[in-house]
RNA sequence: GGCCCGUUCGUCUAUCGGUUAGGACGCCAGGUUUUCAUCCUGGAAAGAGGGGUUCGAUUCCCCUACGGGCUACCA
């Protein structure tokens, strides 16, 4: 049975790489059959975020990805808040720092920090008897400094050594153990630092299979050193390819939430809007994440979370990053949006279509049925809808002198006539009959009639239109822009 | 700077030594003989560069270039 896990750190709201990391740890244990663990990483007091964590499980619940162990949850290898197992860290250094593979360092952060202006400065074999510690200080000098509290626990990192790991997506990679530090494991504050806790947890929780994003991929040696000095086998690895902004010169970030017609966060946080609010339904923002940075549902694409798992492979897996594409995405909601049930539709978002229902209660699915097929995101609808259940304000302007230089204000009569005489279905043919008779542009008559209804070029069927709001809202709208037009 | 990872159309990707290098998004053109859009058809568009290995490399190896990540008592 395989076992995963999502170990977010609840410090802001994650944003789509983390939502990808979460969704194939997810569709790799239901395509396995196992268990989905979450695990808060909350090891930095300083950096946690109120309502970070909620935010987590909102986002986890919004895309239907179903925990099965975590702080909400439970489960038999609890607590699942690294901030609660404080005692099973120290159990583990204790033991480490027996074995004399982890020792107590009292340098201060001023003293490490000067250290470090030497910029090819690394704290490790070479250098760390410059500094006080546990080895180069003797037994009394120890016990009177450990008694203080003031000291972390280091790793203790053998000189030479050509440490060997097998990512599952990028094979064998090998790493002398000169370019690693004494990592801290335990910091001044009793908590011990991610490298630790994550190997201990990973380990108790009898993770199988580590699915997590490639700026992991560093710190893989030290977590090797630290799975053998506790003699224990480290599980599989997937180091997920970065999802990189649009433009590809970094990583996705707060900043690419601000400003832009697109967002990074699923839902709402704070300020920013989510993808959610920039009208992206759940279901295509889940299909287009589970592109970047894989192939496995590229074709036919699935929106169903449970029908995706069957396809999914880590073969599959991409090496390079991806950038983030938010038209790419649109274009999957779009095909969403045009073959979902309109009554569901409607039900799903109420506010939306509000207006619709009111004014239209026997056949606003109707209107809904036609205009799916036209929107890409569930915002798109507010304008699309427009037409039907409110008067146009404002016009193009250009447009109107374009199709005034085409035909005479007086030819414009030709709506009124046309449209109190026949019935709604007819009005289009009887247009289109006179205009060829009076050997008026039909397609500019459409553009002036389309203009009034909607105010500017685009739109639905203009005659569909008509046919919903009725012969006297029509002929007001018309009436309307033509009187505008001979005043001036 | 050091260490690590990566590099196929503009973007996301297929290819697992022999292909006219395929698809999707976007873009362009045409069609649906009458408005907008959907839709359909077609088109332009790619293996970073240089060395090897091989009968043959996008595919395997090396170097260079470029990009990214990490380099905290943050995760």
């Amino acid at each position: 049975m395989v076992r995963v896990r999502f170990a977010p750190s609840p410090t802001g709201p994650i944003h789509i790489g983390g939502v990808r990391t979460a969704l194939y740890n997810y569709l790799y244990k239901l395509n396995k059959g196992g268990r989905f663990i979450l695990r808060i990483e909350d090891t930095d007091g300083s950096r946690r975020l109120d309502g970070a964590e909620k935010y987590i499980y909102d986002v986890l619940d919004y895309y239907k990805i179903k925990v099965d162990e975590g702080p909400r949850e439970g489960g038999e290898f609890g607590p699942y808040r690294q901030s609660e197992r404080k005692e099973i860290y120290n159990k583990y250094i204790d033991l480490l720092i027996e074995k004399g593979l982890a020792y107590y360092c009292y340098a201060s952060k001023e003293e490490l920090l000067n250290a470090r202006e030497d910029k090819s400065f690394s704290y490790n074999s070479k250098t760390r008897m410059m500094f006080k510690n546990s080895l180069s200080l003797n037994d009394e000098e120890n016990l009177s400094l450990v008694k203080k509290k003031k000291y972390v626990v280091r790793l203790k990192v053998e000189a030479d050594i050509e440490l060997r790991m097998t990512d599952l997506l990028r094979g064998d990679i090998k790493v002398n153990s000169n370019n690693l530090e004494d990592k801290i494991l335990i910091k001044g504050d009793g908590l011990p630092t991610y490298h630790f806790a994550n190997v201990v947890d990973d380990y108790l929780m009898k993770i199988t299979t580590i699915i997590r994003g490639e700026e992991w991929l560093p710190s893989l040696p030290i977590h090797k050193l630290i799975y053998d000095a506790l003699g224990w086998e480290m599980p599989n690895t997937v180091h997920l390819p970065l999802i990189l902004n649009p433009s590809g010169l970094g990583k996705l970030s707060k900043r690419d939430a601000i400003g832009n017609n697109y967002s990074i966060f699923p839902i709402k946080w704070e300020e920013l809007d989510g993808l959610k609010e920039k009208g992206l339904p759940a279901e295509a923002q889940l299909a287009y994440i589970s592109q970047l940075g894989s192939s496995f549902n590229n074709d036919d694409i699935e929106l169903d979370v449970n029908k995706m798992s069957k396809k999914f492979k880590l073969s599959s897996l991409q090496r390079g990053g991806a950038r983030f594409d938010f038209e790419k995405a649109k274009s999957i909601s779009q095909k969403y949006l045009s073959a979902i049930n309109s009554e569901f539709l409607m039900s799903k978002y109420p506010e939306i279509f509000e207006k619709l229902k009111i004014a239209f209660p026997g056949n606003a699915v109707e209107i809904v049925d036609l205009i799916k097929t036209r929107v890409s995101l569930i915002t798109d609808f507010e304008l699309e809808l427009k037409p039907f259940v409110e008067d146009p304000t404002r016009f193009d302007i250009a447009t109107i002198e374009k199709v005034l230089r085409a035909i005479d204000v007086s030819a414009l009569d030709i709506f009124e006539e046309n449209i109190k005489v026949n019935s709604v279905d007819t009005i289009k043919e009887n247009i289109y009959k006179v205009s060829k008779e009076k050997k008026l542009n039909f397609g500019k008559l459409m553009q002036f009639l389309r203009l009034s209804l909607v105010g500017n070029l685009s739109g639905p069927d203009v005659f569909f239109i008509i046919k919903m709001i009725g012969k006297n809202v029509t002929l007001r709208r018309v009436n309307s822009l033509i009187e505008k037009i001979k005043k001036q």
